[in-house]
RNA sequence: GGAGGGAUGUCUGAGCGGUUGAAAGAGCCGCACUCGAAAUGCGGUAGGCGGGCACAAACUCGCCUCGUGGGUUCGAAUCCCACUCCCUCCGCCA
């Protein structure tokens, strides 16, 4: 959510910025007529209840003084409260559409970002090189069903569409993916871990920038919560409301957790496979941090992503994500893009972002600078990595002649020193 | 599911119709003492919105806010209603 003083100030930036996003400039123009009508109005409705307030106090200094009360005196003020009562309906005619509008406004890129679609991606970085197969190289889907270890037919028996098994070595691999990344931030990058809740409320959807527009993307529950997508939205929302200290800032955490998304719209794209299933693993990294810090944050981040695909000597590339494919809470995103040697391509595996005080507004996320002034922190976040692509990045880039996949060596350990996953 | 208690500022915690936007303590900031620190003493310290000011800062004036929403009243942290969340006990249960 943006800061309407803020719109105010530059109406033609963020006219500008959210037209990027894929937003409707014409309602930033919108929000400053009616946030010019919402002070006039404001101004009257002061004025009176300043009036109000002053005969309520007169009427209180002559009762202290052991006077009856003056039946004119109370008359009139009961008028003021009728004038007031009908000068805050003006109000409460443009205050909810100002809500409205300001909080389906996506946020407004920053500077540096490319414009335009997925094809004006700028390539950051680029790391490893592709394995060269004497034999076209098997899709992962094929590989984990051949060993054994992925089965989406019975998925799709017990679940539906999207869904997979995973069994005996490829449940073992899922399982160290998941502690070799949590160790690796914890231990090496200095991340907190949290286990969050994986249903969560409205206003945390809302917080992070979900609702009140991608509501159809969740899946919710009977009585209203919904199952998180990320865990960005439980981790980001645990400093809701608060006013942290300075001195705490950066706080950086990190969690494991199951993500779970409708995939609504997205019919036909990917159908095999683990690449966008309704339920997937992630580990997520999460940072609050100050305005000065967060652009050095979101690098920090980014490099603690990537080195999780380093790690694993899996080929990558990091690309500063155009505008028109950005979300719609962040300011600048990068991906981090695995390649899949059966699609001869790399394809996204990590998304980091910095939301600057997007995110902080709507779920009113403060801290006290050390000046002793109350500021919106920068929030931050990012896969690394999403698990069920990265276990599909394994068996494509570590496939074997003989049908069978090398363990990356940095995962040997949680597997009791196993190096290879064969048919059992 | 049943019974009861509670929600106040950065935190703990008083207040229970009118100088209470809020006692006290802690924390934090400033100053003094000190070679420096600790300890001690003195002072300051809620947030949001709007006006004035050419922007901003500072300053200043006003409005709103004591879980959320509504009501009673000239006037509500304080009374009434609804909702949300937390705690205790009982029941059930992984």
């Amino acid at each position: 959510m943006h800061d309407l003083k803020e719109i105010r100030q530059q109406p033609e930036r963020f006219r500008r910025g959210v037209e990027k996003k894929g937003g409707s400039g014409a309602d930033v123009e919108r929000l400053v007529a009616l946030d010019t009508r919402r002070r006039e109005v404001l101004i009257r409705v002061e004025a009176l209840r300043a009036e109000r307030n002053r005969s309520s106090e007169a009427i209180a200094a002559s009762r202290r003084q052991g006077q009856s009360v003056d039946e004119a005196m109370q008359a009139a003020a009961r008028g003021l409260g009728e004038q007031i009562r009908q000068v805050e309906a003006e109000l409460a005619e443009v205050e909810p559409e100002i809500d409205r509008i300001l909080r389906a406004l996506p946020n407004i890129p920053n500077d540096d970002v490319p414009e335009g679609d997925e094809s004006q991606n700028r390539e950051v970085r680029r790391w490893g090189e592709p394995a060269v197969f004497d034999e076209p190289a098997k899709p992962h889907w094929e590989i984990g069903v051949e060993l054994g270890i992925v089965d989406f037919e019975r998925a799709g028996k017990v679940s539906g569409p999207r869904f997979a098994f995973l069994r005996a070595d490829g449940a073992r691999l899922e399982r160290a993916l998941i502690d070799f990344m949590l160790d690796l931030h914890t231990r090496k990058h200095g991340y907190t871990e949290i286990w969050p809740p994986l249903l969560v409320n409205a206003d945390s959807a809302f917080g992070t920038g979900q609702l009140p527009k991608f509501g159809q993307d969740m899946f919710q529950t009977t009585d209203g919560y919904y199952l998180i997508p990320t865990a960005e939205v439980p981790v980001t929302n645990l400093h809701s409301g608060e006013i942290l200290s300075a001195a705490d800032l950066p706080l950086r955490y990190c969690a494991y957790t199951p993500c779970f998304r409708s995939e609504a719209g997205a019919a036909g794209r990917d159908t095999r496979g683990l690449i966008r299933n309704h339920q997937f693993n992630k580990v997520e990294l999460v940072k609050f941090t100050t305005e000065e810090d967060s652009y050095s944050e979101l690098e920090s981040l980014r490099r603690d992503a990537e080195s999780v695909l380093e790690a694993l000597g899996l080929p990558y590339r990091t690309v500063v994500v155009a505008t028109g494919e950005m979300t719609f809470s962040n300011a600048r995103q990068y991906d981090l893009e695995v390649w899949f040697p059966a699609q001869n391509m790399y394809r996204e595996i990590s998304s980091c972002s910095n939301f600057e005080a997007f995110q902080a507004r709507r779920a009113n996320i403060r801290y006290r600078s050390e000046a002793g002034d109350v500021r919106h922190v920068h929030t931050l976040n990012g896969s690394a990595l999403a698990v069920g692509r990265t276990f599909a990045a394994i068996l494509e880039n570590y496939q074997q002649r003989d049908g069978s996949v090398m363990v990356p060596k940095a995962l040997r350990a949680y597997l009791g020193g196993q190096d290879r996953i064969a048919r059992g």
